[in-house]
DNA sequence: TTTTTTTTGTTGCATTTGCAACATTTTACA
DNA sequence: TGTAAAATGTTGCAAATGCAACAAAAAAAA
């Protein structure tokens, strides 16, 4: 995942900050980062640490929209971070900066020589943010829990070039990722093993096919 | 939706197209737009017309990722449509302009007054396919088809300001884009009519709670 | 370390859903 | 306009799934 100020070095990295009247602020673990911030216009950027944005459902659910780790961003850009449904929980100790998303074309940014890698960077960063969508509505259209779960191995067995690979979140998170009820899910990973679809060992998965 | 020439007067469109060496072709309906298209880095304009993109199963499963309309764009900005598992599908007959993507930043173009608002554009855009998704994502979360009947028929009357509204779609594709099976939907459609949730009238849904 | 909280695996049961097959209506197009 | 193709509504049935309730294991916190 493609990092805001990749490929600026340090001291560009300070001036864009200083010339984006970038803001930083630290949270601890598990505090609802976005209660008191003006949720219009502006992206933040994780420096340190980890956040989850969830979606608060009329009923009560929880879905888990999005993960965002170290060196990666939301905001705004997103546009349904803007809804007050819409929470973000830090996983850990977190420090976040906030730009002003009006800002990212100020006079001044635009006349630096490293404006168009920024620039790029966030074009970049969104159009990956389009591909992880891709990735889960693939995985959420398909009809059965099953093909779920394969598809989810198939994709992880791909981004690790390894028939084993060990899951990156709990098994109740994953059953929240493709949307069905944990349980059942836990009973058709059982089906899964007992026809030799895969091998299991905790988190960690083989594929047999 | 954003269009990316939006706040760009005529001429300089054509100043733009230019410069960025864009590229038009016209298609009859029905076309397999990408098939002799180099899909690693371009945009692609929808001039007129309108297209369908979708995602191609291992098992012969279709899911329809997006539609793209009049003005809008697509291409490898999000990623995902340089795999060959995508194919891209005139709805009619279309008129499709393509730019490099490696174009977007070429010296000439980034010393023009409206580059700026152009690259606005682009972030828009991206911006607005993620809310998209995410939209369709909260949709697929919904673990009942009830449920996410209810769901996308809250969003549409929020869109449209009306209990009343005609879904954009055949009941075919609404299926599909809930991934749920047709005629199960079109059971659930009755219960909830029989339930006093909805009226409805051809395409036209009215909702009475 | 000990205690508390969270995760995991299982299973019975009722409900929902997909699938298949069909008649009917609507739409596309030659 | 007439014909072919696509969309729609229905229904029986088997299979998949959600839900609830537990006990056990693992992880986190005190």
């Amino acid at each position: 995942m493609t990092n805001l100020f990749e490929n600026i070095n340090d001291k560009n990295i300070e001036k864009l900050k200083r010339i984006l009247k970038a803001n930083t602020i630290n949270y601890k673990k598990n505090v609802n980062v976005l209660s008191n911030v003006n949720r219009e216009d502006f992206i933040a950027i994780i420096d340190t640490g980890s956040v989850q944005l969830i979606f608060n459902d009329y009923d009560g659910n929880k879905t888990i929209l999005e993960e965002i780790e170290e060196g990666e961003m939301f905001g705004s850009l997103n546009s349904s971070i803007s809804s007050e449904e819409i929470t973000c929980i830090t996983k850990e100790d977190t420090k976040i900066t906030y730009i002003e998303y009006g800002e990212i074309t100020n006079d001044e940014i635009i006349r630096t020589d490293f404006y168009i890698i920024f620039i790029k960077n966030i074009i970049k960063i969104l159009s990956e943010q389009v591909t992880t969508k891709n990735k889960r509505i693939e995985l959420l259209t398909k009809r059965s829990t099953r093909d779920k779960l394969l598809e989810y191995f198939k994709m992880q067995s791909q981004e690790k070039g390894n028939k084993s690979f060990t899951i990156p979140m709990t098994f109740t998170e994953l059953a929240n990722y493709l949307s069905v009820d944990r349980s059942a899910m836990s009973r058709e990973i059982s089906y899964l093993r007992e026809d030799g679809f895969i091998k299991t060992n905790g988190k960690r998965i083989t594929i047999l096919y």
